[in-house]
DNA sequence: TTCTAAACGAGACGGTACGTCCTGTCTTACC
DNA sequence: GGTAAGACAGGACGTACCGTCTCGTTTAGAA
């Protein structure tokens, strides 16, 4: 049981993966989205394009990787949430972080390039739920089922109804401009979602 | 020395718009989108390029174009929904139809993309605002104004955000496509807006 | 019979062909042949590269057309060689004006560009002897043939051997670079050739 | 403080060296000419390119290489024409020779080959000259040295020149497919160049 | 027999050019 | 004058090779 071995290029590929992830992210966040192309991006990170399409096979999968390695960078893994034990009080901590995130320029360029590469592409929207929101919403499930546990809220509660609910509608006001992404608004929707689902 | 006058062209101009129109639609609907490029329009309406450039400034407007040409055929302007004076009875109808809407192939593909051409431009997403969701949001406000003064809602109730909390999670699931959309969950999504609201 | 007809854009072909073939033949004189690539001859015709697929298949065919339109642009078709009475001293002529030829550096490089293209494609190799070879020899033949009805050659003789003794060594020798390129020998060759057929 | 030393290698570049070449000579038999790229000589030969650029420079250089390791394969090194006294027999058997080997259409690819590489690089053409031509040349000189001798050639005789005339027009019919390579042909041009020069 | 250094296969890399496709403009002939 | 047709300059696509550059892995002589 000798599996083959052969040459380790493992160091050259990881310096030069993060060069292209960052070339992209630059370029994303300066740009007019439509002018981020392939080569635009192996201009900026000093690499040939077969670089980029040696690992990844189209401009689509390069942003959401490069998006993607973001978050992964982050800690490690696990998001956890604040938990004061006032539900309220922690919910609407998170959701005014939540529209701060969108208020920051480069961050909104970043996921709305995913959003865009998502809209029309199934696989990547799987990939999408899988590695970017499954583990915010598993955190925030986790969150829920402590206050389930303290009688903040309801037992049974549908989680997933509750977390949509709550977040979906600033994801399409911020998705649309369809309105103001303000403190008011994060609060606003958490004390609506708690009056839902029998919350307090 | 004004107005030449000669034939009427605006006949033909219209004809040759609805040809237009009509292709760019039929191929969002069968393509897969990237496909979907001016050249192919023009070839598909046997029309030439310069038609089509005459008119629209993009692609992106053309295909806009020919999905709210759909909803301005309906029946000219107004939309109404349903009063029978059970507030949920008749949400819960509005809410089923339009996830029975998103499960048309055809509208899923005409919708999904028209919001790829509006996550990266502004200008484009006020008009689709102005166009397609306003109306939309204008004849439902105005039957939630009626259950507000049959004291079926609290009065002075914040319907921008009602109505966010009745339809986003729909929206972001479609999307997303996270998870199903029935009516079971359409439902759902009335109960738990007309608790959040205090309806009944 | 109404053959679709449609609006005749040779003018602005027949300008784009030109400016083409003009390119091409700068890049073959003043650059190392390699170095003539398809992006080379478009930017520097100021033309994009379709228009320049759109008429031939491959570089080989530009080049060759290339060369091909400098002897086509010369006096429309028929070549004439001199005719004093004297077929030694004519041939003489002819043969030192091929020498010359020969020695300048322009005409040394693209004759050398097309013998590159020819010599691993056979299509381009006929095309060769009908466009440019043949209307050579023909003259020249017909220059011979003068030459047997005045008794200064056998008749019956084997004008394309003839021929080929005559100019095929110094055809070889410029390719191969194998030898100087003189006045005296272009008189060698005619000698040793008219010996070789009897000729005065 | 000399030489390192260390152990010899030569064994093992020898024997890849022999590897490559006969990749070499396969594909440029087997593939259109424009297919035989280094990598794919690497692949063929089993080899990494590092391999073949560290002992040629190019291309070129190492098509060039493959084809002259046949000739100097052969006996060593010198080449002997037949001599049985008779100049005309002999030269008809050498130049029947010639033919036949332009009709193997291996040894077409391969002399095709390195005409190509020739053409335009005059450093490998006076290689090509050195290491091909003159080895040949100065056999079949010797043989006509030995006519002069016998009184079978006038003393003096220009033997390039002859030499020219006799092979010249083969090579030029061969290269630009202008002509049948038969026995007659080769025949003809013994006749012809020994009546050019006087010989019997 | 072990050591050491070259040559090696493999193949990633920064580049250049390929030949194709589409964009948005321009030109021509037709109606 | 608007139109269908389509040529045009431009530029990105994704692929193929170039020639260079690491990587471990033989290999074979010297120690």
């Amino acid at each position: 049981m000798t599996t083959a071995a052969g040459p380790d290029h493992s160091r050259r590929r990881e310096r030069s993966r993060q060069v292209i992830l960052e070339a992209t992210r630059a370029l994303v966040v300066e740009q007019s989205y439509d002018k981020v192309t392939v080569e635009a991006i192996a201009a900026r990170a000093g690499v040939g394009k077969q670089t980029i399409y040696r690992r990844w096979p189209s401009k689509s999968a390069v942003v959401f990787a490069a998006v993607l390695a973001l978050s992964e960078g982050a800690d490690g893994q696990s998001v956890e949430l604040p938990d004061t034990g006032d539900l309220e009080a922690d919910l609407k901590q998170v959701m005014r972080e939540t529209v701060a995130e969108f208020a920051d320029p480069s961050f909104d360029r970043l996921i709305r390039a995913v959003n865009t590469e998502i809209a029309n592409d199934a696989d990547l929207a799987a990939e999408y739920r899988e590695k970017l929101s499954r583990p915010l919403d598993d955190a925030k499930k986790a969150r829920l089922r402590m206050a389930e546990r303290a009688g903040q809220l309801p037992p049974d509660t549908d989680l997933d109804l509750f977390l949509e609910m709550l977040y979906a509608p600033l994801f399409q006001r911020w998705l649309h401009r369809s309105g103001p992404l303000t403190e008011t608004y994060a609060d606003a929707l958490v004390e609506a979602t708690l009056r839902a689902f029998g919350g307090r």
